[in-house]
RNA sequence: CGCGGGAUAGAGCAGUAGGUAGCUCGUCGGGCUCAUAACCCGAAGGUCGCAGGUUCGAGUCCUGCUCCCGCUACCA
């Protein structure tokens, strides 16, 4: 076993606009729990951090439509959006939010940080602006006839319908897609991240460093990125929703949300450190602790070329280990929509399936978006409910402990000496926690929950081999005990080595075992996990059917 | 347009460094009856997106092409 390592890890901030679905979940909040959850269990020391992503645009647009204030819009989501993640278990030391004072600080810090060391460049630039709003204008809010095909409803980046990139001096009849208006050319200021300067750092610390590290579909993207080459990023906005450019000139900006966002994970580890009286600095500037980001493919850019440059900068902070990203989840065949309502939001999961959380936690990571896009259906959510968590594992589980108050009283028994095949359904069972914990930390997490699965279908493979209830009808009751020895062994390995994945399954099976929270390092075959002084409880079910009826209910839902 | 990812039995996925195609579900047949009618065994089912090429041999390497997805939107 390694020795104990500091690890940081990171969940994609969530953006502050609209609730949390589980095509997020899936992307990266599952993963990064699991990886946590698992880290934390050998003995490593974690610091699992997020928080909500309150500024930008498109908050202060959404605000001004609903005619109320940002606050009031990031307060109503931030508050449901923290709701959700604790309801699904997900593990965070700290949850933040970049609205808060602490981050505004150190983001505003680190942007001066960056000026001093002189990073940025600062430059003139013309662009369109709203004169009815009072505000400039991002590329997609403005719209009009596409210059190359014709098409009336070009944004100002892109035509949609014939696929041309555009900038928006170049729409024919422009206007503003917030007010309507006829947007005029204004001159503005604004400070550029030089990414340009950083392609040397880039290729050797990605490009080579990560080399066979880095999944495919990351390495791929940033390798594009370096290779086309890196232009200037402006980092700052004229807005007037979010942290104000701390320097002279900067007034009536902000720092652009993209800036100030994955800074967000800095100031909300420094806020879990003071509540918890620890030092924060070691989790991202000590050279040993291993920065892993967990996110959406989308946000490959900002994590593996953005962020890392801005760190490199600053000079002081790691760098990221790992960004595992994920691609993307599809619902029932098409995209998440908000708009549409195509989408299956957490808070209302929880009230059609209540307490099930640890099946879609099951479902989204065994099915989960890691090499390529995949898809959400009831039907496979059922089938993998009913087939493996019920069938397979909570079956296997009732059945022991079944068989166990029905023998034994409910008491682990004691045995003199193994058959051979016991040691050997023994041993596999001890071996599950390196070949999970190997998965894992290669982050193959739809591998890792099907090696737990493969455990209890070891255990009931072995209970229909040696049959117990035959030997106990025929008075054999010392092989029974031999058998109910190691069944009740790879229950409790199932308790342990389920935590990262199904935290409520895993809790509920240890207490009818009366198991303590075991840490994966500890585990000797030697040593077993369950002895005569384990009383079992009386076993009730861990996980329930799903009725056809109840995905029958959920899909027109869906669709209505 | 360009760049990146994907395309393997009815469905969902593995296939490490090129060497007789695997897993789960579903289907069919059998066994068991401790168990949430659950569990276990066996069988059927694939020209590995298409077309070329390298090789004694390619799902695995090379070239070209097709389709899906992202880089670009209320979105991860």
């Amino acid at each position: 076993m390694e020795s104990k390592k500091r690890y940081t890890i990171t969940s994609a901030l969530p953006y502050t606009n609209g609730k949390i679905h589980i095509g997020h979940l899936a992307g990266a909040y599952i993963p990064a729990d699991i990886y946590a959850r698992f880290k934390r269990l050998t003995d490593n020391d974690v610091a699992y951090i997020c928080g909500s992503d309150e500024h930008g645009v498109a908050i202060s647009i959404r605000a001004k439509k609903e005619k109320k204030t940002p606050k009031e819009i990031i307060d109503k989501y931030h508050d449901l959006i923290k709701k959700s993640f604790s309801d699904f278990g997900i593990s965070f030391d700290n949850y933040s939010r970049t609205s808060s004072k602490i981050h505004h600080e150190t983001a505003s810090e680190f942007f001066k940080f960056l000026e001093n060391k002189k990073v940025f460049e600062i430059k003139d630039s013309k662009q369109l602006y709203d004169p009815q709003e009072n505000q400039f204008l991002a590329d997609r809010f403005v719209e009009g006839e596409c210059p190359n095909c014709g098409f009336e409803h070009a944004y100002g980046d892109q035509c949609e319908n014939c696929g041309s990139s555009l900038s928006p001096e170049e729409l024919i009849n422009p206007i503003s897609k917030i007010s309507g208006a006829k947007p005029i050319e204004k001159e503005t200021k604004h400070w550029y991240l030089p990414l340009g300067n950083y392609e040397e750092f880039l290729k050797e610390w990605f490009l080579k460093g990560k080399k066979n590290k880095a999944k495919t579909n990351v390495y791929g993207q940033v390798k594009s990125w370096v290779d086309q080459g890196l232009e200037s990023r402006a980092i700052t906005r004229d807005l007037d929703w979010g942290i104000p450019v701390p320097s002279e000139d900067g007034k009536g900006k902000v720092l652009y949300v993209w800036f100030d966002a994955p800074i967000g994970y800095i100031s909300s580890t420094k806020e879990w450190a003071e509540r918890e009286n620890k030092n924060w600095e070691p989790y991202w500037k000590d050279k040993n602790t291993k920065l892993v980001h967990f996110i959406g493919k989308d946000n490959i850019v900002f994590h593996c070329i953005i962020f890392p440059i801005i760190l490199k900068a600053h000079g002081e902070y790691i760098l990221p280990e790992n960004v595992p990203a994920n691609e993307f989840l599809n619902l029932e065949g098409n995209k998440f929509s908000t708009s549409k309502n195509w989408a299956i939001w957490l808070d209302e999961f929880l009230v059609d399936f209540p307490g099930m959380q640890d099946s879609l936690r099951y479902t989204l990571t065994v099915n989960a978006p890691e090499t390529k896009d995949n898809d959400f259906t009831w039907k496979d959510f059922q089938a993998r409910n009913n087939n493996e968590l019920v069938a397979t594992f909570g079956n296997f589980i009732n059945r022991v402990f079944v068989l166990t108050h029905k023998y034994f009283d409910g008491s682990v028994p004691e045995n003199n000496g193994l058959d051979d095949i016991d040691l050997e359904v023994l041993k596999k069972t001890y071996e599950y926690p390196k070949l999970i914990s190997e998965s894992l930390d290669n982050f193959k997490f739809r591998q890792a929950v099907s090696l737990l699965i493969d455990l209890s279908r070891l255990g009931n493979k072995y209970l229909a081999d040696e049959e117990p209830w035959k030997l106990y009808k025929s008075g054999e009751l010392e092989r029974v005990k031999q058998i109910m020895f190691v069944s009740l062994q790879a229950c409790g390995m199932l308790a342990i080595l389920s935590n990262p994945f199904l935290p409520n399954a895993s809790k509920k099976i240890k207490e009818i075992i009366n198991l303590k929270e075991t840490k994966w390092t500890e585990l000797n075959i030697d040593n077993p996990i369950l002895n005569s002084q384990n009383k079992i409880n009386k076993p009730e079910l861990i996980f329930r059917k799903i009725e056809d009826e109840e995905i029958e209910n959920q899909i027109e839902k869906l669709k209505s």
